[in-house]
DNA sequence: CGACACATTGACCAGACTCAAAGCTAGTGG
DNA sequence: CCACTAGCTTTGAGTCTGGTCAATGTGTCG
């Protein structure tokens, strides 16, 4: 791995843990405090950098502090197919955990400051908070019920529909970490890596993005995304945020 | 649901879930005794009927003895998205452990014999054995992988090398619960199945399907795959079966 | 200011879809 | 044991969504 500064302390990192945590499920006095007790090796990473690679064995998780952060797989030929994105309280590798060898890489979009956590500490943790580590499973399954509706994006959604479905989708995920509102938010991917994790061509997305900027939909400027009419959108692309687990949460 | 006769016993069922979990990791004696006691109704339902229907909320997993189920969900017009495909060995619903709402639909393809486990049991089981909760969250990722693997057949796949990799898959799976050898297994499912699983149209798997077979890559005839030429199978599809993260294991 | 990466557009192509018509085949009932 | 039927498979002809190749804008950063 690639580190650009090294490593500095960010007494911020643990709560931004416990925020995502807390997403997911109430948790008790002790166990904040055990998060609060986690060792965290922060770190600044340039963009479009891998983080773990296929076929590693990592020994840390990787908390996402701030930035986007993606998974991907290579095919031959060049062929690539971004699995998700991530964002600031993220745990894109969480499941390295219980799946020792990684089968897809994790690299930075942008600039990325992550916190290294050792999975020996986690695993600690867990042991001593037992219902801590269902709020793992908990958060494994959320991104698993992600990759079930992308499924369905890809199998039987037109390339406006899931554009449209993937933008409701990002949309909320960044709301739900205080990172968007007013039905804008960033969007700091370039328009191939949109395609690679649609399943499309660069040049397709583009003609859709158009359309959709045509049917006074969406706005996307300087990596910006603005919906111009949420439930047009909600309806295109027939989006039930079910799946994305959301509790009602503070603003973050 | 629409149970056929009414349960019967079956006293192997135990056995088949410490077989699965013992293909994720090794279990302990206590731990083998433990899954020994979980209390379990057996059913045989017809082929084609729901097991679970998205937003159900399931208070017992479903155990897969006999037969194929699937999971899928809807959109308007018809569409269906198969998820996966579950055989004998699989819980395709043990995340409603932890996820209590379900995202999708759980339906038999054959007729299906089922054992049903409470939550309950399996919440107690898993507090006295905390390392089987590691396992069933280990299950879990391994179907996370299988979507994340299915998602790129899906995006950067042609429709022949997505069914060649399905294929593989299946055969693998298959194998791995010792119901497949010699390069021969059941495939109980019809072309509309596969095309809904793979995102094409019925008449589109068809076409490919006479194309594997002029390729002399596979038979197909009265629901048994047989694949002729493995080695070149795995290579149209770039095959890698580390996703699948079989364990060797015993012939069943 | 220049360079480079990214976005946009056009012309043409191909893989997959649609619609429609036969052919099979396993199960059912007589 | 055979005829019938329903569901599945196969095939053809024509269409369309999304891909390819290539050129031209545009914006950002050193």
């Amino acid at each position: 791995m690639n580190f650009v500064p090294s490593p500095v302390p960010d007494p911020q990192a643990p709560g931004m843990l416990i925020r995502k945590l807390e997403s997911i499920a109430p948790l008790s006095a002790g166990e904040r405090q055990g998060i609060e007790g986690l060792p965290m090796r922060i770190h600044n990473l340039n963009a479009r950098q891998d983080i773990v690679r296929d076929g590693d064995q990592p020994t840390h998780c990787c908390l996402i502090l701030d930035g986007w952060a993606c998974r991907y797989k290579l095919l031959s030929e060049g062929k690539r197919q971004i699995l998700s994105f991530h964002i600031p309280g993220d745990i894109p590798d969480l499941q390295s955990l219980q799946i020792h060898r990684l089968d897809h890489n994790l690299a930075t979009v942008t600039k990325v400051r992550v916190a290294f956590i050792p999975h020996e500490s986690l695993g600690e943790l867990t042991a001593k908070h037992p219902s801590l580590a269902a709020v793992f499973w908990r958060d494994t399954l959320i991104d698993a019920g992600i990759f079930r509706e992308r499924l369905v994006s890809m199998g039987r959604r037109s390339a406006f529909e899931h554009i449209a479905h993937m933008f409701c989708e990002l949309y909320l995920k960044m709301q739900a970490v205080g990172l968007a509102g007013n039905f804008r938010c960033s969007l700091p991917i370039t328009q191939a890596d949109m395609a690679d994790a649609l399943g499309l061509t660069p040049v397709h997305v583009n003609r859709v993005l158009k359309e959709m900027r045509d049917q006074t939909l969406i706005t996307l400027r300087s990596s910006t995304l603005v919906i111009e009419a949420w439930d047009e959108l909600l309806r295109v692309a027939e989006f039930d945020a079910t799946y994305l687990q959301l509790r009602k949460r503070a603003a973050g």
